[in-house]
DNA sequence: GCAACCCATTGACGTCTGTCAATGGGTCTG
DNA sequence: CAGACCCATTGACAGACGTCAATGGGTTGC
């Protein structure tokens, strides 16, 4: 059995703002972060591309996912957006690695998934 | 300019698929979470959670955040069924707080947040 | 130049999600 | 009991999302 701590005894009709000490831009920061990442393919992708040693091509991602190559870009793409990795294009391949200046709140999230 | 490592040359046609190192139903469990997460108002609420002393009366959130009480309930909802807090109601009032015993992935996902 | 290859974009479609109004169950007070 | 209060659920709707087929731009090799 879980032992709660003592509540307060509330008054009817009187509600107590929690306090939220985080700025309003922060947290939409981390939302978006948190929405890039929130998808099985995408996390995936940014695990496979924390463990590499070097960027990684796209066509190995869609070689690998049993998904079409139009998804597999339009995932790499939103992560793109998000800020979360970048790209290096070698003659017709795209390659792909973790943003190197990522912010503490991306990196400290990148190194607690999995 | 940032430096990138030396890719090695790629052969036309064939694909080298990236090891995955994470179980599929790791992959999963750590979306679920992501996903309960990747809100606004969620990701304030769990905050707020993590730094409270004692739970939380719903009515404190329905009070402080600019949405309706069913959407309150609804995120609050969307956290439960995430398993990443949990409800004790006292008389009228419902009052939650992280959940005890969260996996160690949610824990380091919530401490890495904010 | 031409064919093959890699990859991003567009358009379309079904599904999921966030939001609120309305409703109902449960609890306290008078 | 009657009314007020707290909160979860339901139903409805607009917008976002994941997916694929089709298309096109860019590069390499013949």
């Amino acid at each position: 059995m879980e032992r709660l701590a003592v509540l307060p005894e509330r008054e009817r009709g009187v509600c107590c703002p929690p306090t939220i000490t985080v700025r309003p831009a922060k947290v939409d920061e981390i939302t978006e972060i948190l929405k890039a990442l929130a998808e099985p393919t995408r996390l995936r992708m940014v695990i496979a591309l924390r463990e590499a040693k070097e960027a990684v091509c796209i066509c190995d991602f869609t070689g690998s996912f049993d998904l079409s190559q139009p998804t597999v870009s339009h995932h790499m793409g939103k992560l793109r957006d998000a800020g979360l990795v970048e790209v290096t294009k070698r003659g017709i391949w795209s390659f792909y690695r973790l943003a190197p200046h990522l912010s503490q709140s991306a990196r400290g999230i990148i190194e607690a998934i999995g």
